[in-house]
DNA sequence: TGAAACAAATTAACATGTTAAGTATAGTGA
DNA sequence: TCACTATACTTAACATGTTAATTTGTTTCA
């Protein structure tokens, strides 16, 4: 055995990122077979919840950098998934909207995403499910806050 | 309010992701510093560990994929932190240490390393930590295995 | 043995992550 | 009004993530 490693498997950040992989990999093939990677699922969720969003709170909202965004919604453009408008008042603005495409894989894809999710939930118990995110939102809040 | 999405961003998967963008973008720039990526630091983390380690069990230990570690490998044997060595016995396999280079690169990062990780454990506390660990554990052993 | 199955690592191709720089537009104050 | 600053993206450049295919070497077993 040796000590420095075994503090470093037992590190937080590398625990969430095990934790996230085990949780993905249960998504990434069904997101596959809709012809999605996970981040555009991730747009065109907020897309579904917010029409005529602008790319600034898409990215927020997916935790996706501007850089990545802005490659993604030209994917999804092209595809027809998603409409760009310029803002009138604003002519940096763009808003984005679901096209009815868009709307129609969003609606395809949702009762998959709700179906593997709550099979994680049953696997691990909606208990300590509930107390794990609540741990984890406090944590996120404490560490961005005093960054 | 829009209910689909209040669920979408109160997702594990999400959070998972915040918060470990929350502690990694505390540790990002000092690595930067130090001129590593966090995946090559990882990699280096597992190498000052185990002398002598293939790269299969590199890849698992540091939760890097294959070809990911691939090219982390050519470029740190590229900067001479790195020494690949051909197994006799294996001819498919290598066999990686650290340099003099490559431990001194080590004793360097690793001590501001350990300062963030203990000023965020001061700021999260050290109990919640320990408690959100242990759920992240049980958490990814049970979410992997019945995948 | 020798062909088939298996294993370790790499390459390929494309999407995303990360930081810095660039472009266009909007707001601000002397 | 006009420099100055700030905002909203976008582009650039390089590293990594992801899946599939390849390459090379090992093992199995008829």
């Amino acid at each position: 055995m040796n000590a420095p490693l075994r503090e470093f498997e037992r590190s937080l950040p590398m625990q969430l990122l095990r934790a996230r992989e085990a949780a993905m990999s249960r998504f990434r093939p069904m997101l596959r077979k809709h012809g999605l990677t996970e981040q555009q699922w991730r747009a065109l969720r907020v897309l579904a919840a917010f029409p005529d969003i602008d790319a600034s709170e898409i990215a927020e909202r997916s935790l996706l950098l501007p850089p990545s965004l802005s490659r993604i919604l030209q994917f999804l453009t092209g595809q027809r998934l998603v409409r760009r408008t310029q803002d009138t008042n604003d002519q940096r603005r763009s808003v984005f909207k679901l096209t009815a495409k868009g709307r129609r894989v969003f609606d395809a894809v949702a009762p998959d995403s709700e179906a593997l999710y709550a099979s994680i939930a049953e696997d691990f118990g909606e208990k300590r499910l509930a107390a794990l995110y609540e741990l984890l939102a406090e944590f996120a809040s404490r560490v961005e806050a005093s960054a």
